[in-house]
RNA sequence: GGCCCGGUGGUCAAGCGGUUAAGACACCGCCCUUUCACGGCGGUAACACGGGUUCGAUUCCCGUCCGGGUCACCA
C-alpha cells in the first residue's frame, strides 16, 4: 500500500434515496483521495435483485452532482476497472468463489430456506448461526446433488480456532474470536454474490486502497480479512466512521431515519436546505478540522480534511444546526443568486409580479429554509384580513386614535410622491415624523401594520410599501383608515 | 443474550498527565432598530460512577452503569 496511488471508492446499492449517512461516507471517501491526489471511484452495488428501485442510479448520479463530487470512474464514465455495475460482474465472483472451493477454503452447502429457518427458531435465544451442515459433506455426495440440480450457495470455510484481529484507522486494533464467525455466505442461490464477498473481490480488482464505511460494518470486517487472507491478497487499510443517530421523541436514540424527519439528500432539498449547507454540516458531523473554522467549501474541504480529525463516537443529527448553516449559506450568496434560487418559491405565494430582488433583499437575512419563502411573502399577494388592535403597539407608542391620525397624513404625503422609490417614500415618512412631533416608530408601525395586516413582517414600512407601489399601498392605508374609524 | 464499539454542557465538539476545560448551534439578557431578522456584547450550562496507577488525573488501567452496532441467500 505504501507508495501506491490512494484509491477510494463509493459503492451505494440503487435501493432508492441518498441516504444522508451514505452521502457522507461518499464525502469522506472523497475527501480522502483528493486530499491525498488520489482517485475517487463509484461503484454500483447491485446484487440484490429484489431490491433494484428503478431510477435509483439517476438518484445517485443527481445527489453526487449536486454536492460537486465529481468521481474519477464509474458506470457512466468508464475507467481502466470496469464494469462498475456488479451485476455485469457475476462470471468474475463466481471464478473467485470456485477457485476458494477448489482449494478448500470454501464448500457448497445445499440447505433450502426451510432448514436455515427452523435452525433459526431452534436458536432463536442463542442468536447462533448456520451449523455448519455441510461444511465437511463427503465428495461423492457433493456430486450427486450437483448433478441432480439441487440448488446451492457456497460458503466460506472459516477456521474453528483461533482469533482474527485487524487494524482500523480510526478504531484501532480489534479482534475477533473466530467461533464467533459463521461461515458466510458467498455465493447466492441465484448465482449472486452477497455483498460482502463482491466487496472484497472488487475492491481488490479496483485497487482501492482505503475501505471507508460506516462503523456497523466494523464486526464483520474479521469476515473480510479472512477473504484477503484465502486469496493471499493485501489487506486495505479500514476507515470505519461513527454512526449518526436521530433523537427521537421519547428521548431514546437510534440510526437516523424516517422517524427523525428528512433524513435523505433529497428530502432535505425540499425541505428548503442548500446542497453546500448539507454537505458543510455532515462533514463535521464525526469530523473535526484542527481550528475553529466551520464554514468550509468542498475545494477548501480537500485542503484541510485529515483521517485524524475523525471521531469514535456517534453523533446526533440536528436540524438547528443545519439551519444555521443554510441561513450562512443564503446570507452569504449574492443577492442575484438568491433571487433567482427564491422564484420557485415566490411563483407559490402569487401568481402577481413584484420586483423580485427587491422582495429577495427583504428576505436574505430572515430565511433559514427555502420553504418559509411562501408564508412569508404571502400578505404581499393579498391583504390578509386583520383585527385593528394590530395597530395598537406599546414601544412604537401607538394606539387607535394616533394611528388614525398617522395613516390620515400617511396618504396624504404618499400621494404627493411621483418617483416611488426607496429614498423619496424614506424622506417623506421621516419628515412626517418630525412635522408630527412624533417618533418614527409611531409613524412607521401603522403604516406597516396597514399595508401588511401583519404583526410581524420582512422588511419594514418603507421597503414593503416601495415592493407594493403606489396604487396597491395607498388602497392599503385607506382600508387601514376604514377599519379605525 | 453473545460479540464489538463508544461515553466532555441540551446538540456538534476541542482536549491527548498539570488548562480559569476552547469554539459553534440552541437557549436567556442587553445594545442597535420603523416589526421581525441580521449584526454587536454578555450569560446559564459538561468531563457517567467507583476503584486503582501517579506528586498530580477529563486524559492511562480495571470494574459498574448507560448508549450504540452486529449476529440474513440485506447491503
Amino acid at each position: 500500500m505504501i507508495g501506491s496511488r490512494v484509491r477510494t471508492r463509493y459503492a451505494p446499492s440503487p435501493t432508492g434515496f441518498m441516504h444522508i449517512g451514505n452521502l457522507r461516507t461518499a464525502l469522506y471517501e472523497y475527501l480522502i483521495a483528493k486530499s491525498n491526489s488520489g482517485d475517487f471511484v463509484l461503484r454500483i452495488e447491485d446484487t440484490d435483485q429484489g431490491r433494484f428501485v428503478d431510477g435509483a442510479i439517476d438518484t445517485i448520479y443527481n445527489s453526487l452532482r449536486m454536492v460537486g463530487i465529481d468521481y474519477d470512474e464509474g458506470p457512466d464514465i468508464g475507467g481502466n476497472y470496469g464494469p462498475y455495475i456488479q451485476s455485469e460482474r457475476l462470471e468474475i465472483y463466481s471464478k473467485y468463489a470456485e477457485q476458494l472451493v477448489k482449494e478448500g477454503k470454501a464448500y457448497y452447502c445445499f440447505c433450502n430456506k426451510e432448514r436455515l429457518e427452523s435452525l433459526h427458531k431452534e436458536s432463536s435465544e442463542l442468536f447462533l448461526g448456520y451449523d455448519r451442515h455441510c461444511r465437511d459433506l463427503p465428495k461423492e455426495e457433493v456430486i450427486r446433488l450437483l448433478s441432480e440440480g439441487v440448488p446451492y450457495v457456497i460458503r466460506q470455510k472459516v477456521p474453528l480456532e483461533g482469533s482474527t484481529t485487524f487494524e482500523d484507522s480510526v478504531f484501532g486494533k480489534i479482534t475477533v474470536s473466530n467461533s464467533e464467525i459463521e461461515d458466510q455466505i458467498l455465493i447466492k442461490t441465484d448465482g449472486y454474490p452477497t455483498y460482502n464477498f463482491a466487496n472484497v473481490i472488487d475492491d481488490h480488482l479496483m485497487n482501492i486502497t482505503h475501505v471507508v464505511r460506516g462503523s456497523e460494518y466494523l464486526s464483520s470486517t474479521p469476515k473480510y480479512n479472512l477473504l484477503y487472507e484465502s486469496f493471499g491478497w493485501e489487506i486495505p487499510t479500514y476507515i470505519h466512521l461513527p454512526l449518526i443517530m436521530g433523537k427521537n421523541d421519547d428521548g431514546t436514540i437510534s440510526k437516523l431515519s424516517k422517524r427523525h424527519g428528512a433524513t435523505s439528500f433529497e428530502g432535505l432539498i425540499n425541505e428548503g436546505y442548500l446542497a453546500e449547507a448539507i454537505l458543510n454540516y455532515i462533514v463535521l458531523l464525526g469530523w473535526c478540522p484542527e481550528g475553529n473554522q466551520e464554514i468550509f467549501s468542498l475545494g477548501e474541504l480537500i485542503k484541510v480534511f485529515d483521517i485524524k480529525g475523525i471521531s469514535k463516537s456517534p453523533s446526533i443529527f440536528d436540524y438547528d444546526k443545519l439551519r444555521w448553516f443554510n441561513a450562512e449559506y443564503i446570507r452569504n450568496m449574492s443577492l442575484e443568486n438568491f433571487t433567482n434560487m427564491c422564484i420557485p418559491y415566490f411563483k407559490k405565494a402569487t401568481s402577481k409580479e413584484f420586483s423580485w430582488s427587491k422582495v429577495a433583499s427583504i428576505l436574505q437575512q430572515r430565511v433559514t429554509q427555502l420553504t418559509q419563502i411562501p408564508e412569508m411573502i404571502k400578505f404581499l399577494d393579498i391583504l390578509p384580513d386583520y383585527s385593528k388592535e394590530l395597530f395598537i403597539n406599546k414601544k412604537s407608542k401607538t394606539n387607535i386614535e394616533n394611528s388614525k391620525v398617522v395613516l390620515k397624513n400617511v396618504i396624504d404625503e404618499l400621494e404627493n410622491i411621483n418617483v416611488w422609490d426607496y429614498d423619496n417614500l424614506h424622506n417623506a415618512l421621516i419628515n412626517l415624523a418630525t412635522k408630527l412631533e412624533m417618533k418614527n416608530g409611531t409613524v412607521m408601525w401603522p403604516t406597516r401594520i396597514a399595508i401588511s395586516g401583519m404583526q410581524v413582517t420582512p422588511g419594514g414600512a418603507i421597503e414593503i410599501l416601495e415592493i407594493l407601489g403606489k396604487g396597491e399601498s395607498i388602497k392599503r392605508l385607506k382600508v387601514g383608515l376604514e377599519k379605525l374609524s
